[in-house]
DNA sequence: CGGAAGCTTGAATATGCTCAACACGGGTGG
DNA sequence: CCACCCGTGTTGAGCATATTCAAGCTTCCG
């Protein structure tokens, strides 16, 4: 037991939602006083998705927002003929939904099984405009993810196939790993291939081949097609033509 | 002289560097009230650069914020041998600089002349500290930038050469004309092929193709290399593969 | 007028795509 | 238990789109 669970438990305010929420601490929910999680709190519903399973459709108004508790959420467009791009990952405590917004503009799908915990439109909205603490917070996550975006316009602009594939592994080893004191990593992919390519605006052999190289190199080694080991990670990250992100 | 302009030349308290611009309606000085805006203008300078001067560099330490009164500012990322991404574009009276960012993370360059309003970091952040509507309005923005980055991957990742260069006319002849009442449009380009080029992840050789085999298919005609025509800007629009961005 | 920068065009090439076959694993049902 | 199937992933061969390299043109400006 942590000593924030030990705190939660020995006060009664906080509610059973979020015990052991992560939104709670390193999300949105982070920067409300008691009485606004208890408000929020119960609003609020968690929802368990499986993978593949539809969150958000493009057109649909919006009516709820939520905070991602567990699993891989992403965002997705299409274009009319089925061409389809994804534009975004979201992993907890993530906030998801376009606040403010007419509509989605996107679609959100469980990437794996996710559990989220949605909130009413209404309520949520309230709350920012009561407390500009909140509206930080998701300015905050609003420009990490502008930066994100615009980090991967690079990698869909200007790499090639081989180094798309090496940032999409690079990109899931650092989430998993942020502060990556140790060079070597494994983790299971929570993308099918075909969203990896659709990811990295690819074609799903190409993915496939890519990983096969990069196999074959050295660089990483797979296991049951979803599980990959990177025995050294600086050597992963020299194959993606490297961005800026640079470390300090 | 407009409405608003007469009231503000009754008005001692608004300053004159703000008398014209764009910024004090649209952009974040809208939301100000008046001795904000006079205290914030007092730190504030107008700054003229030439079209291809660097604004910012990705590694400076962000140590003022901008407003872009007139002209056009490429945002751009490079990959280490030099491979370059165009990532955004911004017009007046859009908001410049990474609030909170350590380092820029980008650069910006001026893609035309350009005008700007620039304030020290510390002012500008000790007013938003203060005034939780002008962080609500960088908030918009930002999901504003947010949502047009996005559509732009879907450019990057899924669309053809063509539909690439027709997206980037159409991009800009709606930011001309955002309502389209009339269907014929024309203006000067405000980024050189090099340009056009980075922003959509091609080479120069490819978008001059494109260009000609738009102007050849009728849809668009070309003057001096510069200035394009747009008969028919539904035409245009069925070019680009469409994304989402539906009107409503 | 001459030179430079920016743009266009052409021919050959390469990278990633398409189409097609096959492999693997997990679940279902005979 | 094995046979079969379906979803998912891999591999190969041929092809298409965009790139590379090279030459020539237009516009601007001294």
């Amino acid at each position: 037991m942590t000593d924030s669970e030990r705190k939660d438990v020995h006060n009664s305010a906080v509610p059973n939602l979020c015990q052991n929420c992560e939104a709670r601490h390193r999300g949105i929910c982070g920067v409300l006083e008691e009485s606004e999680l208890l408000e929020l709190s119960r609003n609020s519903r968690q929802v368990v998705r499986k993978a593949g399973e539809q969150l958000i459709n493009d057109a649909d108004p919006i009516e709820s927002y939520a905070s991602v508790m567990h699993g891989v959420v992403k965002l997705s467009k299409v274009l009319e003929d089925g061409r389809q791009q994804v534009v975004g990952l979201q992993f907890a405590p993530d906030f998801l939904g376009r606040l403010y917004g007419r509509e989605s503009n996107l679609n959100a799908d469980a990437a794996s099984d996710v559990e989220l915990c949605r909130m009413p439109r209404a309520a949520l909205e309230a709350l920012v405009a009561k407390n500009p603490a909140l509206e930080g917070r998701l300015l905050e996550q609003t420009l990490r993810e502008l930066d994100e975006a615009r980090e991967w316009m690079v990698t869909l602009g200007r790499k090639t196939a081989n180094e798309k594939v090496a940032s999409f592994l690079y990109l899931i080893a650092t989430h998993k790993d942020p502060t990556h004191e140790d060079s070597a990593i494994s983790f299971d992919l929570p993308l099918t291939r075909s969203d990896i390519a659709d990811f990295l605006g690819l074609t799903i052999e190409t993915v496939s081949r890519q990983f096969t190289k990069l196999r074959k190199s050295g660089i990483i080694s797979i296991k049951n097609h979803r599980h990959i080991s990177v025995a050294d990670i600086e050597k992963l990250r020299r194959s993606c033509g490297y961005g800026s992100r640079i470390k300090s």
